[in-house]
DNA sequence: ATTAGCACTCGATTTTGATGAGTGCTAACA
DNA sequence: TGTTAGCACTCATCAAAATCGAGTGCTAAT
């Protein structure tokens, strides 16, 4: 069967009204609008149309009708076809300037949270194809080495180590120059072992001591590519009643508070971005119910998006709500920060 | 009326099983204690002393006794006194050498909450009153000067600092001598506006430019002076029927995560910490339902540890459960932490 | 001082019935 | 042939009523 004209629009406004009431929806109801000239019973007759093919549900006999994942689906997918239509009022957000990138994060994690009622999170960014701009080792203790390691976009790891023995200045000056020269300008996924053996082998006679320095070095260049997840508003789910109930909210609360998991999910799903092909409408995608990446979150709908703060260095950031969220604000949301992120971090640098 | 030795031993056995169950305890279940050699008659009228001393209290008349804030109290500091006494199993908890200590601190949260069960949060250490040992200026950029500063401790601050004209290196050499002779061995608090302005007039010719960046690194010493919270196991409170009600579960849930409330808080008690009296019992404090230091953690209990890494640099640890949590296993598993907390810092520093 | 016994209370659980929103189907209608 | 009025039926929800039982307080006997 198609869907005609009448179908969808009755479709549509099954889902509105659900959207807005989280209740069950009635032929009744429906064809009491004003631009449906349908009696009730014709609206049943359609509504047993739809639900035999697969758009909506209904909880039990004798109960109003409800978007299944499949309604939302074609629901979200039209509207943003067609977004500009619609103008859902939102909040100003400004992203405040901030001197840590970790603070500026935070305070996006907690702008999307509290601009949509939902639960929020947000990435740090992936720079592993960031390129290497600058290291620098110095002596903070006699047997200690502080590594400074500044990446493209002025990200910085730091990393202390502890030495066997002492090493005097001089040496230093020259691991110095050594590393600066071999691996400045490489990206960080360009640096590997041949490269760490070949400087070890450089810098000669100093053997052990200077070869485990340029180890903890390469380690802490390597480490750390484990994204940081920042989440906001998690107690927002309680606002809504299906998910109020204690075992989901337990659930999806471990998946913020576990970050891990998380974590893993942004790095696989942003390198399958830089390899496979764009996604149009800024990369915004929308998981909903059992489309979504976690099992435990089978009952909300999760909205990605990507986010760019300059060449290569993408994040993700999301949210998370009942399946009836409000997506178009969501998307709007979404697309208003991925804006201001970018115009931010440009000013930023300059 | 006092406290005779069988009401102590009656209102200990009600605790008790009320810590276990979580159920109104009748006098039908008291009297068939082996040791309780005594008729549900008698437990009743014992307990109708206990409940007009203060110590008990029905939740409605016909039903059993729970424990009131003062009864856990009093359980609590008699516990407290002869802890040696009980055993209760522990699993083996080993902190991890962590590269960073906020991974340390993390991997201790989540250890605190996995062994009790309850939800738990942990500082980073105040660090105000230790030593500034090292700072560097560096020029990353043309216009971009990266300060690092060294604390005792090891712990690290950066900075970028943009500047309006760029400085040639001999400029940042001197910068980088000026504020090493100045300020190194200093304690953070000592660091003042006075210094400052002393410093940018040594500093002479240069004006503008290298004022700017010396305030900009005397910021960055100031800043960050907010501590840090990492909290793991808020899903645990979904453990307890009596937290997991829809509305207080958001209320301790939105605490856990919105850290800057717990990170004033802890702040606050660290300094008075630090003037005041040193708290015995190895500063594990227990704050009973309305003792809490949360309006919305009325419901709770709140078990507080601080611990030390080095001189002066203490952090708070805590545990958030319910009121009828195992203090005594929480009291252990904080004391646990403490000590190997310190131990794996003085392993890691040598 | 202790305890057995009993009446009484009151939350929790189950039962029952009424209500009403909503459906599916059928027959009439345009 | 598409639309609709009408009707029987379903079933969640709600409230009132009935039942249950754990627990108490009191009294009188030991």
């Amino acid at each position: 069967m198609e869907l005609s004209d009448r179908k969808t629009k009755i479709l549509e406004a099954i889902i509105k009204n659900y959207l807005e009431t989280g209740e069950p929806v009635g032929s009744r109801t429906i064809s009491k609008y004003e631009d449906m000239n349908l009696s009730s019973a014709t609206i049943r007759n359609e509504m047993s149309d739809l639900e035999e093919m697969g758009y909506i549900l209904q909880p039990h006999t004798s109960a109003g009708r409800i978007p299944s994942d499949k309604g939302y689906r074609f629901y979200v997918d039209r509207m943003m076809a067609d977004r500009e239509k619609e103008v859902s009022d939102m909040h100003e957000m400004v992203v405040q300037k901030a001197d840590q990138l970790s603070e500026l994060l935070k305070q996006v994690a907690k702008l999307l949270a509290s601009n949509t009622n939902y639960a929020a999170m947000i990435s740090s960014p992936q720079i592993h194809r960031n390129k290497l701009k600058f290291i620098q080792l110095s002596k903070v203790e006699e047997n200690t080495i502080l590594a400074v390691i500044v990446v493209e976009g002025n990200i910085l790891k730091n990393k202390m180590i502890s030495t066997d023995q002492p090493l005097d200045d001089d040496t230093i000056l020259k691991l110095n120059l050594l590393l600066n020269t071999h691996l400045n300008g490489l990206s960080l996924e360009e640096i590997n072992l041949g490269l760490i053996t070949l400087m070890k082998e450089q810098a000669g006679i100093h053997s052990d001591v200077v070869g485990s320095v340029i180890d903890a070095v390469a380690d802490a260049i390597k480490a750390d590519e484990n994204l940081e997840i920042y989440t906001s508003g998690a107690n927002n789910i309680f606002k809504y009643p299906e998910l109020a109930d204690n075992s989901k909210a337990s659930e999806i609360i471990n998946v913020l508070e576990e970050k891990n998991q998380l974590s893993e999910l942004v790095s696989d799903s942003l390198s399958k971005l830089n390899e496979g092909e764009e996604n149009e409408e800024h990369g915004i995608q929308v998981y909903i119910g059992s489309e979504s990446p976690f099992e435990s979150m089978k009952d909300c709908s999760v909205v990605t998006a990507t986010y760019e703060l300059e060449e290569g260095m993408r994040g993700m950031m999301s949210i998370i709500g009942p399946k009836r969220m409000d997506y178009l604000k969501v998307a709007k949301t979404l697309k208003t920060l991925q804006e201001q992120l970018d115009t931010l971090y440009k000013k930023k640098q300059e």
